[in-house]
DNA sequence: CTTTGGAAG
DNA sequence: CTTCGAAAG
């Protein structure tokens, strides 16, 4: 097999498709273009009717706690200052947890979760300001329940899940697994959300439509844009959720989360928009904003934060 | 077992042996003590009847050239400037080895030696600014040349042979492979001596004496100072061969090679006398002085440099 | 404590 | 490209 034809597994993210369409009409082709930056506007602190936000939550993809520490991600968040922070990929256990982090007075209530295999895999955290009133772990199947991907926190007023979503692998190799549990999770979801309307946040490791990727016509066979995955999140919707940030910003583009570490990817903003605030429609007269924080730095993913006025 | 029994596994170079005996006398041994260092003295540049020198062989082993090539360990060699430079531990592939070192002018004839079975472990190297007679890589027997230990030079005068041998390692699991190992390579010194006088350099992974080690009461059990070991380059003397640095500073101590890079045991110079230049007994009117340079940094061993008058 | 390749992303 | 644990020292 040639060069080219394997290319195909692995996402395309590359120099040639650095610029956006738009930038490349009538040019040779060669030069470097200036890249398409998202510019998150300012927060809106009020939902549809004008009540108050008092509700901030944000999350992030943190690849690894401990560099992401030591790079200064605390400090990060911190400035922010929510009042729930999700953290996945935090490939951690949880004796291995930087003090940090484990002493940090601003959020008193932390939770955690590891993957029981493999040490320094996959790992979801939440850390609260108010105690939830129970926190729950996984989606209560055993076989998706070993990986440390779930956290699920209940507050008087919804769900809180966070979620680090199986990837597909390159090769598509898990993509037969993460079928099933896209179904699995989506039940987990629609059962909650009978109990209480919810938030999902986390890295849900798909982009949804062409317009959350710089890169969809390269990509439609690379894990996060199969077609398999984004109908996937597609029926999550149509089981009664909304994406946030999509609902306000119906037509923002180059505006992703998340740009592989190869290849220069974010200094061209060649990215993927794979993380998001999900809620359940009858939170929807509760939002106020869905922010893409891309300019904080410490992970190959940027930071998400959600304002709600509950 | 308890975790005080378990302790005899690993070296015995911990913060309660940091001082030397003398030092200890008559204090409560609590208080911080200033090491003693060896401090390297002048080059003696003539043999004993008055030869000045003409050949300078330096010897590093480099734990990982890759690494060290970052940390400048090239310029220090550059300053050094030997007429041959040998490396041990270089974990390094041919082909992935940084142009930094491929490309050096100052060393035209440049070779190699790395482990056929695990990439990045072991391997070895020797770089000449004249061009030997002839190179050969092991030492002639099948079960101990898959891991990239000896490369043998033929210069006019001697042979050069460079070795980084078999740690014993921890719960010395492989004491049984390096009495072997001893036996053979012994054996292919003697039958290399028969033809031509010979310098062997590099990581000999033995302190010979208690003096060529900090601690040897809390090492006896451990690799790299077992009665076995110390045997082993006994009869390698016995042989007809001579510890150039040991036969010109006989009594000289706190002069070692090698800290392990935990407990920084180097700043308080606990160390081991690892690395030698041991020369046929032919060689010996020729020495004119055996160095080590343990200001050089960059790995947890130190380099060694010796200086003939051929 | 530090290096390396390997799995994973 | 970067994370991590593993093996090795």
């Amino acid at each position: 097999m040639s060069k080219r034809g394997k290319k195909t597994e692995v996402a395309v993210d590359g120099e040639n498709e650095a610029a956006p369409p738009e930038a490349k009409k009538g040019k040779k082709g060669k030069e470097p273009e200036a890249p398409i930056l998202y510019e998150d506007p300012p927060d809106k602190l009020t939902s549809k009717d004008g009540t108050a936000a008092n509700m901030k939550i944000t999350s992030w993809n943190v690849d690894g706690l401990r560099a992401w520490v030591k790079k200064k991600g605390l400090d990060w968040v911190r400035e922010e200052s929510p009042d729930v922070i999700c953290l996945q990929e935090t490939k951690c256990a949880e004796k291995a947890l930087p003090a940090e982090i484990t002493s940090m007075p601003e959020f008193p209530h932390k939770y955690w979760a590891g993957s029981e295999e493999k040490e320094g895999y996959s790992g979801v955290a939440m850390l609260c300001k108010t105690e939830p009133l129970d926190v729950t772990y996984g989606i209560g199947k055993e076989e998706h329940d070993k990986e440390g991907r779930v956290i699920t926190a209940e507050f008087p007023d919804f769900f809180l899940v966070t979620a680090y979503v199986p990837n597909a692998s390159r090769g598509l190799v898990r993509l037969d697994y993460r079928k099933t549990w896209d179904v699995d999770f989506r039940a987990y979801l629609s059962d909650l959300d009978k109990r209480k309307p919810l938030v999902l946040c986390g890295d849900l490791n798909v982009a949804h439509q062409e317009i959350d990727l710089k890169n969809p016509k390269g990509n439609r066979k690379n894990a996060g844009f199969t077609q398999e995955e984004r109908d996937g999140f597609t029926q999550l919707l149509e089981a009664g959720f909304v994406d946030s940030f999509r609902e306000l910003y119906p037509d923002q583009g180059y505006a992703y989360t998340f740009w592989t570490y190869m290849m220069n990817s974010r200094s061209k903003n060649v990215g993927w928009r794979l993380d998001y605030f999900v809620l359940s429609k009858a939170l929807l007269p509760k939002l106020c904003d869905s922010k893409i924080r891309n300019t904080a730095m410490g992970s190959d993913h940027c930071p998400i934060t959600l304002h709600l006025a509950l």
